[in-house]
This record gives structure tokens, C-alpha cells and sequence, in this order.
DNA sequence: AAAATAAATAGTAATGATTACTATTATTAT
DNA sequence: ATAATAATAGTAATCATTACTATTTATTTT
């Protein structure tokens, strides 16, 4: 896989960010720095990086992917009013239980749904 | 809420399932049953009753909504290999540790990736 | 370094799951 | 029974994502 000016961009915005950004916001977040770049190309790049394994992706009830450049496994938290995605860095789910039923596991997603602290007031 | 006949039969199509459907599998069925009815009245009451709890929504890399109608706290298992969705029915995360930060869980949704046990060998 | 080969891009068109809309039908209340 | 309300069937619109194509950029070969 080629690094074109392009794909490190997407990658760079991805892993510098700390909210867990759509295609359309790294878009834009995009054009500030390569301002020709279409949205296809990012498109394609996030899918090939979540490919390889370099950026998760999560999929909401919005419809729309969201993209998160932390690797370390860790949990979400979905505020019901806001939308609003928390990172939760607690300890994950042993896996072990899972191995024992004939189950390889390579990666988790869990999400917690509430109200945030600034929802529920 | 009224329950019409359709209502009542997505409803019934949903908890009576053991695999996790998509709207479109749903349709399918219940046009078995009711052979009029239509693909938009299988998707207003999938989202109402996903709104009222009656049933949860999987938001799934397959750019396809799932439903599942079992309400009891659970995680799911997707096989990367052939798709399969497999109920895990362990116990669940301790939410006590959110509810000290501040977030009030109301709901969980749990993925685990990797290849099931048919795929493998 | 030029030619040949391969990969990536920009821009636009297509896809497809979901939602919105509208006229009609069914249900409940007065 | 009549009026008021909710739900439906069927179709059109939406919108995030993908596919496509001609062009550009990078790599490899000679």
C-alpha cells in the first residue's frame, strides 16, 4: 500500500483527533489542508485503513460510520440525548469465556447507552 | 399505540426469531402472512417499536439494520468470515463503574468479532 | 533518465437501505 | 351514524456510501 499525500492525510486526521469524526467531517477537516481532495478519495482511504486494520470503525443508529484512531481496546458510551460518543478505558470483557465456546476473538465494539452528565442534569 | 394487524405481526415476526433479521427478511415473512402489506409499514413499526423497547436494533458493518427481539441483556458474536451473528448470553459489564462517572446506563450493546467455529477449522 | 507499468486521484454517476409523502382505509370517540 | 384520528399501501425522495472513468502521480525496468 502506496502512502500518497492523500491517504497519510485521512490517516493523520484520523489519529490526531480525539472525537470519533464521520467521513464527511474528515472531509472538510481535509480540505483545510488539500483543498482539492474529493470526497471519494477519502472515502476510499478510510475503508482500505479500516481494512489493514489501522482506524476502527463504529457503526451508530445514525447511520453514519464514525471513525476512531484509537487501537487500544476500549468501550463507548452513546449519550441518548446528544449523541455525544464518551471513550471508556475500562478493563474489556475476558475473552476467554468465548475462546471456550469455539470462538476466535479478534476484536470487540461494546457500547454503553445513557444520558451523559451534561444530559442529565 | 394501536396495534393493527401489521403492527402486531412485525412484532410477533421479531420476537419469535431466534436469528437477528433484517427489515427486508422481515418483510418477507410477514408478507407470508398478510401478502399485502408493504415494505414501508415493515420499517414504521420496526423504528416504533424499537422506539417503544419492544425490540433492540444491531448496527452491523453490513450497512443493514438487524433486530432482535430478545430483550434480556446479551452480547452478540459476528463472525468476520461468513456473517453469522451469535447470541452470547454471558454475564454482562459491570455498569457501577459508568454510573460513578456520571453516566446513567440505560442500555448495552456488545460486538465481538472474530471466526466462528465453522469458519474456522 | 525515458518508457512502461501500476496505483491513486478528482469528479461524477449509480446504488440501495431507509424515510417521507399522499391518498385511502380502518379504528375509535362523540 | 358521523366526525376525528391513526395506520396502511404504494410510490417518490433522501442521503451516506460505492462504483466508475479518464487523468495524474508514483514506481519499476531497461
Amino acid at each position: 500500500m502506496r502512502f500518497s499525500r492523500q491517504r497519510e492525510l485521512v490517516a493523520d486526521i484520523v489519529s490526531g483527533r480525539k472525537d470519533h469524526p464521520t467521513a464527511d467531517a474528515i472531509y472538510l477537516s481535509a480540505r483545510e489542508i488539500e483543498p482539492n481532495i474529493s470526497l471519494g478519495t477519502v472515502y476510499r482511504n478510510l475503508k482500505l485503513l479500516a481494512d489493514e486494520g489501522r482506524l476502527v470503525t463504529l457503526e451508530t443508529s445514525d447511520k453514519k460510520i464514525h471513525y476512531d484512531g484509537d487501537l487500544s481496546i476500549h468501550s463507548h458510551f452513546i449519550c441518548e440525548d446528544c449523541g455525544k460518543i464518551i471513550d471508556l478505558f475500562e478493563s474489556a470483557h475476558s475473552h476467554e469465556l468465548l475462546e471456550n465456546m469455539g470462538l476466535s476473538v479478534s476484536s470487540e465494539k461494546c457500547f454503553y447507552y445513557g444520558k451523559c452528565s451534561d444530559c442529565k442534569r
